[in-house]
DNA sequence: CTACATTATTTACCTAGGTTATTCACCTTT
DNA sequence: AAAGGTGAATAACCTAGGTAAATAATGTAG
């Protein structure tokens, strides 16, 4: 069984077979968890760098009145901030969906790694960038897409996501996330997901059923959800 | 007049002089720019980083259908990701709000600066944490806060961010953001972030107007705001 | 196989917030 | 001081999506 880490940064940018080595030690002892089982919770002073291995996890906030906003999906190859090290508390929490192995990397661990190898540096930094550019695209979908854009939206995500580390060849993916789930990352009700997932069946662009996401009309999915890939940043600078 | 996002980094970890002198040396030949002014589009090879030394700017996307969603607020001391050289293409604008006085530091120019001092580096890193901090709570708010929570989450946290680079020290500040530009922020529409403007306004939290923030009762706003500002990191750890 | 729990689906109803349009209050510029 | 432009305020109306509740489908532990 590959690893999903090194595939994702090596995505980004060739890496030297020492760097592969590298990285493949610091992640060599995950550890196993259950489905919903809390990585680190809001307040707690954030230690290592966690590294999905195998599994689904989220980044997660809960309000005030005890609602839930999922702020980020982490499939296997994804890890957490590089230096959230240097923070006191952490303003989140992170938590497993599915039954997950996940590697952890000590701050030590992480430095040394980064300035040893510039290659890798670099795959971190591009990775780290397009965490971000995810959340603006998140912002951008919940401020001003309609829920049907913004759910189709996702879903492109989702799927090139998991395409671009390998996890999807057909148009066709494993997705573990409830209702619920979903509709708390999009910012509306399970009911109405439920309504709008009907909607993209019935016109015919995608279908999502058992945890399996059919993409039935690639197009008409893009062009319902105005989607661009641009932020997932997959084509690089030819020369660093 | 003092450098702003010296004296922000500084608010992060005491830095040494040798530090301060290389920041201010690195934000010596500042631009000015005019209101409205793009400094970067999306689709555009990124460059130098910009540090915003005085005067508004912020970030946005232009949607398919031609509305705009901005996607942070950068006021003075504020910088764009550090690490953007890496990525081929922008995935948002930048464009200033206000005129503005705005420094370049080209990639070598900050790499050097980095690893020549890991105080600035950490520095830099918990800004940019804070920034990641403040997208996520973009995102809770959008999702889950209704629009007179989400109005008031923002103005708290304008708010505070101002008051932590010395920008305000009365319960009173300078907020040169037309309704039209703070409701492309929000998800809102103009007409409707007026109508909550008002309604602050009669709950006696706070009044906004001719470009005057006004925090009439801070418990009462960030009562109904539900806010919170551990995203924005303040307290340190005590020990490197 | 049975009992229980979770997730998905659907319906009926309601409200927060969008849409469109008008008026008002300012600044500038001439 | 008139004319034009931009932002703010308000009103009338409408719809996207929330709420609540009931039912069906699936999964899981014993």
């Amino acid at each position: 069984m590959g690893n999903r880490f090194i595939d994702k940064l090596s995505s980004f940018g060739q890496l030297e077979p020492d760097d592969i080595g590298r990285l493949s030690a610091a992640t060599s002892e995950p550890q196993s968890y259950t489905q919903r089982h809390d990585l680190i919770r809001e307040g707690d002073r954030p230690g290592h760098v966690f590294v999905i291995l195998e599994g689904w996890a989220c980044r997660y906030k809960i309000l005030p009145s005890g609602t839930r906003q999922i702020l980020a999906f982490l499939m296997p190859g994804d890890c957490c901030d590089l230096h959230v090290g240097l923070l006191e508390e952490m303003d989140h929490c992170i938590q497993t969906i599915t039954p997950a192995r996940v590697a952890t990397i000590s701050r030590a661990e992480m430095d040394a790694m980064m300035s040893e190898s510039p290659k890798i540096a670099k795959a971190l930094y591009i990775a780290q960038l397009v965490d971000e550019g995810t959340m603006r695209a998140w912002i951008t979908s919940m401020g001003r897409r309609t829920s049907i854009e913004r759910v189709a939206h996702l879903m492109c995500e989702l799927y090139l996501r998991a395409r671009n580390i390998g996890l999807a060849t057909e148009p066709e993916l494993r997705l573990p996330l409830s209702q619920t789930l979903l509709a708390d990352s999009l910012g509306m009700t399970a009911v109405h997901l439920n309504r709008v997932l009907k909607e993209l069946r019935l016109r015919g662009a995608m279908t999502l059923q058992r945890g399996n996401l059919l993409i039935s009309d690639s197009a008409r999915l893009v062009q319902i959800a105005g989607f661009d890939e641009n932020y997932l940043h997959r084509r690089l600078r030819p020369v660093a």
